[in-house]
DNA sequence: CAAATAGTTCGATGATAGTGGAAATATGTT
DNA sequence: AACATATTTCCACTATCATCGAACTATTTG
């Protein structure tokens, strides 16, 4: 991951209610939360909401996923864990030197 | 340290400039670099710099420290660390279990 | 097909953020 | 004091973001 793509996915994750929709999505892990349950439980109105979900998307830390009427969200720790991976290689100090 | 001042910080990261700043800074450790040495290596002009200097300060990324003319900006390696903390607690799965 | 449910897109608006030249401030030098 | 250097603040402008009701699309059910 590059310098820019990371900085995209900080950008993201850098809003109180994406960052909280982020959390609440690992918490339940791979099969993922519906777009309405995330509305009930984070207080959001349905088109900011969706506003948001969308932004996570873009950058490739959710994916969504159809059944029937209910999209799920589906956090992308393949995404995260790479921007953490930056962080750690780029920003952190190695103290093993 | 709580998602919304996590998310204030994430969100500075958040920016090319701003990711390369704190980078770069890192590389240099504890001493710090002369805001003019990072206008020179990152090609921003001083104005814009400055901006994005103070809003890593406002976060507590960064701090600033004055020798005569100089201003060497310091990164806060605790505030970089209680970001990654939350991170890693809130946000990732935890494979132990 | 009509109605219900789940979510998105549209559209408008107000709020922040990003940018950089010019002027101002702080400090050091002669 | 006058000047040079280092950096910030001011100011204006443009661009992007955040918010949310209303209208729209997709899907299931009766």
């Amino acid at each position: 991951m590059d310098l820019d793509t990371c900085a995209k996915a900080l950008k993201e994750l850098g809003h109180p209610s994406r960052l909280g929709i982020y959390k609440r999505l690992v918490r339940s892990g791979h099969q993922g939360v519906p777009v309405g349950a995330l509305q009930k439980e984070l207080d959001i109105p349905g088109s900011t909401l969706s506003h948001h979900i969308s932004a996570l998307v873009s950058v490739g830390l959710v994916k969504q996923k159809r059944d029937g009427r209910t999209l799920y969200c589906i956090p992308q720790f393949a995404t995260f864990n790479e921007v953490m991976g930056f962080l750690s290689e780029e920003c952190c100090v190695d103290e093993s030197t």
